[in-house]
DNA sequence: TGACTTTGACCTTCCAGTCAAAAAAATGAT
DNA sequence: ATCATTTTTTTGACTGGAAGGTCAAAGTCA
C-alpha cells in the first residue's frame, strides 16, 4: 500500500528536531534519531553525510521558519513601539506554535558560537544576519545602540523557549516583554 | 618545593567550573578538566566519585554564591519596586563579577530538569527553592501570579549570561530590565 | 613504617561512521 | 502483462576512537 510515497528525509529531519530540542547536541545519538524516525541508523547516512550536517539542516529549517514569521510584519507599520510590539507578537506567536524549533535555536546558538572551523561560519553568519535585521526594524526611531538592543530583545524572548513546557505561559511572557517596551 | 600546600580539590573545582561554563556537560571530558587543573585524570577520581558528582559540586558552588548575593538584599527594603530593583541589581552585579558561574547555571539548568533519577532531585529542589524565594521577595506588592513572575525574571536576567562576553554590556541589560519593571 | 596522594596502564562501553550485501523500485525488452 | 536487469533504498555487521571509570603500584610526607 502506497500510504505515503513518504519523505523519508523529512521524517528523519522531524525526528532530529524532536531529539535536538529536548537534549543537547552531544547528548543525542544517531541511534536515538534513527529510533524516533523508525529507521535504521545507516539510512540516516544515506540522506545526510554526518551528524553535524544533519544538525545544521535541522537548525536551518527551524531558523528559516522563525525568520519568515518574524519578518512577515508589514513594512508600513512605522511607529517604533508598534513595530516592536508586532515583532514581539510574531516571535511569541512562533513560540506558541513551534516551541520545539525555538528551543532548539536557543539551546544551540551558544554552542556553535564557540565552535571553530569555517564549516560553522554559514550558520553564524545567518544568525548574525537575523539579529541585524531585527536591529534594522527597531532602529527606525530608537536612540540606544540598536544592535545591542536587538540582541537583548531576541535573547529576552528567546530565553522563554528554554523553560520546560507549562511552567510559564506565553501570555505571561508577552505581558512582561510588552510592558518592558511600552515604557 | 612546597609552593602551595594547595587545595588540589579546589583547583579541580576551579578547572571544572571553567570547563563547564564554556562547554556543555557532555562536551567536557574528565581529561579536559584534568589538563586545566594540571593534574592526571585518576586524581580527579580521588577527590570526586564521578563526573556527575564533580559537576554537581561545581554547580552547587556557583549557585550558592549567586544565592548569597541575591538574598543579601536588606530585608527592610519594603516597597515592591525598590525590592525588585535591588534584587535585579544584585543579580546583575553577580553577572558582572562572576559571569562564569551564571553562565554555567543558565546553560545547565534545562539539562538537569530533563534528567531523571533521584540523584538529581537535590539540585532541582534547590533551584526551585531559589525561584520560590525570588517569588517571596516579589510577592509583597505584586498582583500577578508571582511564582510565574519570578521565573520570568530569573530567566530574563539569566539569559544574558549565555551571551558571548562583550556582545551586550551588563549596563544595557540593566537598563532593559529595570525599564521593564519600572512600569 | 604506615597513611595519604598521585599516576600509568588498562578495561569497558558507547557512538559516529563504513561497507557490502539484501530488499524494493524503476526500467525496458519481448 | 512478464520477467530480467539495473538503479535506488535499506539494513546487519563491523571498525576505530574517544571517554568514563578502575586498580595496583609508585611517590611523598610524618
Amino acid at each position: 500500500m502506497t500510504v505515503r510515497q513518504n519523505g523519508v528525509r523529512e521524517s528523519i529531519l522531524e525526528a532530529a528536531k524532536m531529539a535536538f530540542s529536548s537534549k543537547s547536541y552531544a547528548d543525542v545519538s544517531m541511534e536515538d534519531i534513527a529510533k524516533l524516525a523508525n529507521v535504521k541508523k545507516p539510512l540516516i547516512y544515506y540522506y545526510f553525510p554526518s551528524k553535524e550536517e544533519l544538525f545544521k539542516a535541522t537548525w536551518d529549517e527551524a531558523f528559516h521558519k522563525l525568520e519568515d514569521k518574524v519578518f512577515g510584519i508589514s513594512e508600513n507599520d512605522n511607529k517604533y513601539v508598534r513595530k516592536a510590539k508586532a515583532f514581539l507578537r510574531a516571535y511569541i506567536d512562533f513560540l506558541r506554535n513551534d516551541r520545539q524549533s525555538l528551543r532548539l535555536i536557543e539551546r544551540e546558538k551558544t554552542r556553535f558560537y564557540s565552535e571553530t572551523g569555517s564549516s560553522w561560519e554559514h550558520i553564524k553568519t545567518e544568525y548574525d544576519g537575523f539579529v541585524n535585521r531585527v536591529a534594522d526594524v527597531l532602529s527606525t526611531e530608537i536612540d540606544t545602540n540598536s544592535k545591542e538592543y536587538a540582541r537583548a530583545i531576541t535573547d529576552i524572548v528567546g530565553s522563554s523557549a528554554l523553560l520546560p513546557e507549562g511552567q510559564m505561559s506565553p501570555d505571561t511572557i508577552e505581558l512582561i516583554i510588552i510592558k518592558g517596551l511600552a515604557k
